[in-house]
DNA sequence: ACCTGAACACCGTTCAAGT
DNA sequence: ACCTGAACACCGTTCAAGT
């Protein structure tokens, strides 16, 4: 069974299909839209461009990791260009983020791999960082506190939409939202007094205690709170972070 | 090959080997510990314990994506007890999230996870839900807000943390480090001015920048940052949020 | 250069059968 | 109840060969 063509094609034809490197991008990204990440295959690929599998790997040059992090890096392409940048630092960490989001969202299963894996969060997105760190600065931040502020927005955003999205298990039982929703329902009021309490508001839409993925039900508002929040704590903490750092010796590569 | 026993035992022999779930389970976590949960497989997890793949799963009664579920759950149980609360509830929220990030650096392979997949991260960690609803109305959160703080604290630092653990590709090149270091150093100057400017405190130490996994080079003074400022700013947008709340109409089903 | 064709060493999972 | 044994339908990846 190994070797059966990919399709009936003109008969033991060979050769020439005129397959691009972008092309098979293209399907991949749309494989993955469709499977999820997890049932995505080379080979599937494979046959739904109706070539073997080894063709496939002719034009990638790599290994399915290295496709994954390509099909990401399409994502955080061109979010924003350098000169788009708001007045105040606040709205533009807001609108990148913003920006992020609906871009994800657009690749729910691709989305989920940018915190999932770290070859899927490198250079090819500098263009945010630079961002990030232009508008930190903006804000007064420098040095170390500067390089933990933009972690800590890049991480706390990236990974809160990483969350969201993450797929329901594809191997999971098919009765496990029913058996979730009854877990909830069976929370003793004694242990869990303040989940019952707020259970109308939290079921399926908040986490830890939602079934569906971000992709069928958006958590928008606690998002807003998280970007809103977190850019006015940093706005926050800004002076005592930025002295601490100075009074501990403030040299460029030593540590805070 | 198919049929191969997993080892010489005594020969043919049959049945009764004493295994029990608690058995399988502990095994299972050592071998994500050791190997990932990417190259995991409940083949290799059979030949450690000396069974046939088919033992497994009778002792699982579901599926691999329903023991990695499992595997998670263990991670975030018993990360507080009930009574043991802070006076403050700033600290208590501090206290309860180092306590997370220092159980998930134990089991980096299996933390991933937890922010990777929505199985991952459902009732059973129900417990960790309470402590933050509890320490939120403290500060004066409720309805709507209430829920949406909650996402925000748990989805940002779960996420954070989830981001932070990330593995290599595990199919990646092995020159890869290489070159994303070279990557950055040809950033160029005219359009990264900031990144290069901090490139000695953000090289490998920062989200994006970095090609480590935080399992070798932790973001400590970043994960800080991320809780001080969320915290500060949920403080802060609290009287604000509640009065918007209040305004729309604040009855509990209903969005703010 | 671009692709076929076959092969290797794996998987997860099911089902029947043994003790 | 607890496990063996065989089988099914897949994988990713390599390597030689065709055109």
């Amino acid at each position: 069974m190994t070797g059966t063509p990919p399709r009936k094609r003109s008969q033991g034809r060979a050769a020439a299909i005129g397959l691009t490197k972008a092309q098979v991008l293209k399907a991949a990204i749309d494989l993955v839209d469709e499977l999820g990440a997890e049932a995505f295959s080379i080979r599937e690929l494979s046959r739904r461009l109706d070539v073997y599998p080894t063709a496939i790997y002719w034009h990638l040059g790599g290994s399915k990791a290295d496709l994954f992090s390509e099909m990401t890096a399409t994502i955080t392409s061109d979010l924003m260009r350098p000169g788009e940048f708001c007045a105040d630092w606040r709205d533009t960490l807001r609108e990148l983020f913003r920006r992020y989001r609906r871009a994800a969202q657009r690749h729910p299963h691709l989305a989920n791999l940018i915190g999932a894996q770290v070859s899927a969060n490198g250079p090819r997105h500098a263009g945010l960082a630079e961002i990030v760190l232009a508008a930190l600065r903006q804000a007064g931040y420098d040095g170390q506190p500067l390089a933990d502020a933009m972690s800590a927005l890049v991480g706390g955003i990236f990974g809160f939409v990483t969350m969201e999205l993450a797929p329901q298990a594809p191997g999971a039982r098919p009765d496990w939202a029913e058996s979730f929703s009854a877990a909830l329902d069976d929370l003793p009021e004694a242990e869990f007094p303040e989940t019952r309490r707020a259970m109308p508001l939290l079921r399926n839409r908040a986490f830890v205690l939602r079934w569906s993925s971000g992709a069928e039900v958006p958590l928008d508002s606690a998002f807003e709170m998280l970007v809103d929040s977190l850019i006015a704590g940093l706005e926050l903490r800004r002076a005592g972070a930025m002295a601490a750092w100075e009074a501990a010796g403030a040299a460029p590569g030593r540590r805070g």
